[in-house]
DNA sequence: ATGCCTGTCCGTGACAGA
């Protein structure tokens, strides 16, 4: 079972290549962020075109996720509990049914938090602490679980091209490096890590400064997985080429390969 | 470099992103 995760940042504007993805890579599931739409304007006939189920928790301009999957979506959730102000479409979860047992999903698009002299900085170390507590409850079904997104969190220093210039970035801030080794220190694996130790293979170059053509990335993107997942981890797979299409996304599909 | 690029909105510049 191949499930992948991408920041398309505005499906409208991705949808030709999201097709072209669907079409050539065949993923089993497909967690989506930024689709930077409401759930009426998501161009669900068109992904149902190809066979998959669609399920979405949109908001007006800014975030929103997606599941898509070929085989049929239970027990859809959106939003990650824990603070019931909290508005913004970042997290959706289901549960997809295969002939072996279920794995549960979850789409993620944690907070960028930068500046961080601001209340971003704190929504986003919250917010990461509300997803370890949920995570952490959600692991006591001893199931596989498939935690994807955009964490907007640069786990170390392999994952970033100049790990001095991004100290003072929220992104890499030791604060949310160490919440982010919190969430993986209660049950999860890095699937990228778990399968290749190399540095300087990323998920994300900025649109400015040629940040693309000089390799000058990052590695935000990333699938957590419960034990009986990662037990079942075959490959993961950084689909860097769609970075190089017209009008592409800055992130690129980033998927793991379940022998489920 | 306060910069660079891209996308969204009751737009015509401000904001968010990372």
């Amino acid at each position: 079972m191949l499930i992948a995760t991408w920041n398309v940042n505005s499906v409208k504007q991705r949808l030709d290549h999201l097709l072209d993805f669907l079409s050539g890579s065949a993923p089993d599931v497909v967690c989506l962020q930024e689709i930077k739409c409401v759930d009426e304007a998501f161009p669900t006939a068109e992904i149902e075109a190809l066979g998959y189920n669609v399920a979405v928790h949109g908001q007006k301009g800014f975030n929103g996720v997606a599941i898509l999957s070929k085989l049929p979506l239970e027990d859809v959730t959106p939003r990650l509990p824990g603070d019931e102000e909290d508005v913004q479409s970042r997290y959706l979860e289901a549960v997809v049914s295969t002939r072996t047992g279920a794995v549960r999903v979850a789409s993620i698009y944690l907070p960028n938090g930068n500046p961080v002299a601001t209340d971003k900085f704190p929504y986003k170390l919250a917010w990461l602490e509300r997803l370890t507590r949920h995570a952490t409850g959600l692991l006591a079904y001893e199931e596989p679980l498939v935690l994807a997104g955009d964490y907007n969190v640069i786990p170390d220093a392999r994952d970033v091209y100049d790990a001095a210039a991004w100290l003072d970035d929220a992104l890499y801030r030791p604060e949310t490096r160490s919440a982010f080794r919190r969430l993986l220190g209660v049950g999860f694996t890095d699937a990228l890590r778990a399968c290749d130790d190399r540095s300087g293979l990323y998920t994300f170059w900025d649109y400015q400064a040629g940040a693309w053509q000089r390799n000058k990335g990052i590695r935000i993107d990333h699938l957590l997985l419960s034990p009986q997942a990662a037990d079942r981890l075959t490959g993961v797979e950084i689909h860097k080429g769609t970075r190089a299409l017209e009008k592409p996304s800055d992130h690129v599909p980033v998927s793991v390969t379940l022998d489920l």
